[in-house]
DNA sequence: TGCCTTGTTTTACAAATGATCAATAACCCA
DNA sequence: TGGGTTATTGATCATTTGTAAAACAAGGCA
C-alpha cells in the first residue's frame, strides 16, 4: 500500500534551526508578529508544524532566538563596513555613518522587523538583555571611531558624543526606513553626515564625497 | 424569576468609544498588540465584548482609531509645552526639545505603545497616513521654532535643520524610553540639548538652564 | 403610565492558534 | 545488509480569537 505520507530529508540541528529562525524573521518582517504562527513558520521553512517544538522549547523560545539572530546580523553588518574602509579616521567615521543611513540598512522591512520586537524589550528580560548588548556594541564602535579622530577635534566627553551621534543615526534611520517618500533621494544621508559632523566638529560630508566620488 | 443578566447603564457614543479606545491603548502599551483582544478590551472598558462591534466596524478599525488617538495626544502634548514658554525664541526651542527628552514623553510604556503600532505603518495605508501627518506636524513645529531663531544663527536650509534635529530627538527619545538604565539621570536631556544646539549653532543648554534654575 | 427605540448583554460559532504525542521512515552504524 | 535511533510527520486537543445575531432592558417620549 502506498504511503501518502510526505517525503522528507533528515537535516542537522543547525540547518533546521536556521531555517526556522529565518522563516520566523521573514514572516515577522513583512506581516508583523501576528503573522508568525507556528504553521506559517513551518511551511516557510519547508517542514511541518510539529517539528518546531522538537528544536525549540516553545514558540516564544523560537522568537527569542530569532531576535538574537537579527541583532547579531545588524551588528555584523555595521562592523563589516569598516573592513574595507581606508585607515583615515575621518573617512572611516563618515563611511560608518553613511552605511547606517543607506540601503540595505535603511529598509522598510528591517524597521518593521525591529519594531515587531521592540515591545518584547519591555517585557522579556532575555530580549532586553540582547537589546542592550547590541545597542552598546554599536555605540562603543561609534565611540571608538570618535576617539580616533584628529586630536584637535577630539570631543571632551567621547561617551556623550557617541550617545548623541547614535541618537541622530537611529532617529534618521528609523524615519528614512519607515516613510522614505517623505524625503528626497539621498537627503537623509547628507543630513546625517552634516549633523554628526556638526556635533563632532568634523567635516564628514566632504570626507565622504571625496572618498566616494563615484556617487551622486 | 431573578434575571442573572448583568446590569448596565446606557452611555453616549462618545463615552463608549473613548472607553474602548483608552482600554485598547492601555492593553497594547503594557502587553503588546497581542494582549489587546476584544474580550480584554471590553473588560477593561467595563462592557462586554459584543459591544465593540456596535461602535466599530471591526477590531482592526478600533485599533486604527486608537493609533490616531495616541498620535493626536502626542502632537497635543508637544504643542502644549509652548503655551507656557517665554517668547524668547532660543528659550522656546530649548523648552520644546527638553520636553521631548523628559518624562512624561520619555516613558517605557509610551515607546512600547508606539512600537506596537509601527509595523502597521508598513501595512495599513490609513495608519501610514496618520503616521506621516503626525511626523510632519512635529517637524513643522520644530522648523517653525528654528526659523524664529536670531537671524545670525539662522540655518540656510531650515528644512534640513529640522529633519536633523527631529532625528536626534527621536533617536534619543527612543533609547531613553526603551532602556533608561543605560544612561545617567538627566544625561539624555543634556546631551540632546547640546547636540541640537551644535547642529543649529545655538547654546540651548545654557538657555534651558537659566530658564529652569530650579532644576538640577 | 406604557410603549418603542436601541444600547447592551448573552450565547453561539467557525476558524485559528500553540501544544502534545503516537506513528513512521530516513539515515547511521554494526 | 539489516536493525536501531530519532528526526519528522500527521492527527488531535483544548483554548482563544474575531465575528455574528438573537434576546433583553434602560431610558426617552407620547
Amino acid at each position: 500500500m502506498a504511503s501518502d505520507r510526505r517525503p522528507y530529508k533528515r537535516e542537522s540541528e543547525d540547518v533546521r534551526r536556521d531555517s526556522l529562525i529565518n522563516a520566523a524573521l521573514e514572516l515577522i518582517a513583512d506581516g508583523g508578529p501576528k503573522a508568525a504562527t507556528v504553521r506559517a513558520i513551518a511551511e516557510k521553512a519547508g517542514v511541518t508544524a510539529g517539528l518546531i517544538r522538537h528544536y525549540f522549547a516553545s514558540k516564544e523560545d523560537l522568537v527569542r532566538e530569532s531576535y538574537r539572530r537579527m541583532m547579531d546580523r545588524m551588528t555584523a553588518d555595521n562592523a563589516a563596513v569598516l573592513d574595507d574602509a581606508r585607515p583615515d579616521p575621518v573617512v572611516r567615521l563618515a563611511t560608518f555613518v553613511a552605511a547606517s543611513l543607506q540601503p540595505p540598512v535603511v529598509d522598510p522591512t528591517r524597521v518593521g522587523l525591529w519594531a515587531g520586537f521592540l515591545h518584547g524589550v519591555q517585557i522579556d528580560p532575555q530580549i532586553r538583555k540582547v537589546h542592550i548588548q547590541t545597542y552598546l556594541a554599536y555605540r562603543d564602535l561609534l565611540q571608538n571611531l570618535i576617539e580616533h579622530l584628529p586630536e584637535m577635534t577630539n570631543p571632551r566627553c567621547p561617551r556623550a558624543a557617541a550617545i548623541a551621534c547614535n541618537g541622530v543615526i537611529d532617529g534618521l534611520w528609523m524615519e528614512a526606513s519607515a516613510v522614505p517618500e517623505v524625503f528626497e533621494p539621498g537627503e537623509i544621508l547628507e543630513i546625517g553626515l552634516i549633523a554628526v559632523g556638526k556635533i563632532l566638529e568634523v567635516d564628514l560630508l566632504t570626507a565622504f564625497k571625496t572618498e566616494h566620488q563615484d556617487m551622486a
